[in-house]
DNA sequence: ACTTGATATGTAACCGGTTACACATTATGA
DNA sequence: TCATAATGTGTAACCGGTTACATATCAAGT
């Protein structure tokens, strides 16, 4: 890789004229400009990231802490930053913290000292200081930091909502929940909004983490304990799909005998068979405003802070009866 | 953030001394270094890793470049990744290229100019020369490059074989198959092998991207040309869960009357109804075994090329009956 | 007692950029 | 015509580490 200094010397002129032509600041002569220019093409030259980073300390890096990419929920998420950072020269740096604060405190550091630009951060307990003192832009997605930090999150609330009406208009009459973990306030108001639609509806409840594997376990728990009902919302498309699976299992026909909402809109959906109906979030859209959030704080250097609220919409599919308009 | 100099100061040592002991190198006595110790606790010092690469021309990075972190085989490898290369005390960087060539192009040369150690590459057209010229140690995941690249691949001619053993083994007598995109020599071994030990048995095949609309379409196409079949096995996962769907939607029973094998083993598959039976590659150790060759390149210069080929095995859920010993 | 090697530490150069500052030269306006 | 501003360019300091090299002390060996 060839440095500034040799192409100084091919285009006869100094550093510093290269570096202007470079950043396109300070006088330059055409002359000069050209020179430059053709030395650099000659040499294929491109800066030294590391070296400006050290003087300007800015890395163009921007951190991305997820709990776990593996959950389905998160590549895409992931990709819609990666996206957007990428179109504006930014590059991302993965970490995946399975929620563990020791992990957290260990990457927060690594980031630190490489100087990333900002931090997107799509989780924590909510209960962490470690952010807090950070003197870093970042913003928080699809969870809630409590001090003064910038949220991108969607409308659990009125999704939670949105479910139990469905499956009413729907016809369902006996409803069943099951909640996700029960220290992610986003999730939390998912449930909140539906139990306050369902009120003397619901039949039965019960939790899981979003693992399908405990969501087969709690699906099986909601089946033994309280059935029958003939609406389920779970609080995301994995618990759904387990739910689904155990009904399937149970012989218990779906939509006929048991209609069934997810969350969150993710591709899953649309594989299992039947696929699902689901309260879909707009999970590129929510990455999208997070990341240009971001770079706002890191190069406009905004300060305000702000909690960008989207709204969530009905994906019709096939674990839900039609209502109304019958086709 | 602290820097040297200040630790220095406290310390009453240069700042050699206080390098020495960050470096643990060259010799320092107790005393200096109990002192240096001190004033990094006191100040919270952590170094500067932008100045220590611009010196030492490595980064404690390494670059991911795939297709689209959101193709549901790519997290865990991703996972798998990420978690040995922080274990080594690496970061990683994301990069989607949807195989585009010029999004490669720009990725390699971000990663280059800020000084990644190494790369791993899940994607490429084979015919990529990117990647050759290209000093930077190397790994090829479940791809394989011509070039004399260190490649960590399954065994997919094996797989494909097993597969179509399997779906004769259980009673299937008319085979058919989707296979995946062309131009990926790992996926088209599948369907070699598949091809080798179906013989006389097959009656359709089609192609598919691995999205799983078009899969949906091929699967649509597979039966409106080629059936009646009892025996499909797809190129991965998502394909079979497409047919899996269409089939349900054709009222085809599975896996009584229509058997089906994936292939790759991920989630995804538990998460149907029924679960699919599939080759399951051993995703999460590929990742870790070529992150590991990647740090061997890294860190202890090997140079000799190797392929490392990992076994596949089969993965017994649903949509194959069961053979041999019933329970 | 004197050479020699091990131990200990500081100074300064270096990595490859950016930019403040000094110093020209040229254009502009009174 | 001359003061002044705009333009153009190079030198060197700086970012925060690492390490070669110089220098000094001390213990061991002969």
């Amino acid at each position: 890789m060839a440095t500034i200094k040799q192409v100084a010397k091919r285009a006869n002129v100094s550093v510093a004229t290269v570096s202007r032509v470079m950043n396109n600041n300070g006088y330059v002569s055409a002359e000069a400009r050209e020179a430059v220019e053709r030395a650099i093409a000659e040499l294929d030259y491109a800066p030294n990231r590391v070296a400006r980073s050290l003087f300007t300390k800015t890395s163009g890096l921007i951190g991305l802490i997820m709990p776990d990419i593996t959950n389905p929920f998160f590549p895409q998420l992931a990709r819609a930053i990666e996206d957007v950072a990428n179109q504006h020269g930014y590059q991302v740096v993965l970490c995946n913290t399975d929620e563990q604060l020791a992990k957290e405190q260990t990457y927060l550091i690594a980031l630190q000292t490489m100087h990333v630009d900002g931090l997107i951060i799509t989780t924590n307990h909510s209960d962490n200081p470690n952010y807090e003192k950070l003197e870093l832009p970042m913003v928080a997605l699809d969870r809630i930091v409590k001090s003064g930090i910038d949220a991108v999150i969607s409308d659990g609330y009125e999704g939670g909502r949105l479910a139990a009406e469905t499956l009413l208009s729907c016809g369902a009459t006996r409803l069943a929940h099951i909640g996700g973990p029960e220290h992610l306030q986003t999730v939390k108001r998912r449930t909140d909004g539906f139990l306050d639609v369902a009120g003397e509806h619901l039949v039965g409840m019960t939790h899981s983490s979003f693992t399908f594997k405990e969501a087969l376990t709690a699906s099986q728990t909601l089946f033994d304990e309280h059935w029958p009902f003939d609406g389920v919302f779970a609080a995301n498309d994995v618990i759904a799909a387990a739910v689904l699976q155990e009904a399937l299992r149970r012989n218990v026909r779906v939509p006929e005998d048991l209609q069934i909402i997810g969350y969150d809109g993710i591709e899953l959906g649309e594989m299992t068979s039947p696929p699902l109906t689901t309260i879909a979030q707009p999970i590129y859209e929510m990455g999208r405003r997070a990341t240009e959030r971001l770079l706002d704080l890191i190069e406009k250097k905004e300060t305000a802070t702000k909690e960008i609220l989207l709204p969530v919409t009905l994906t019709e599919r096939q674990t839900t009866k039609r209502k109304g308009h019958d086709t």
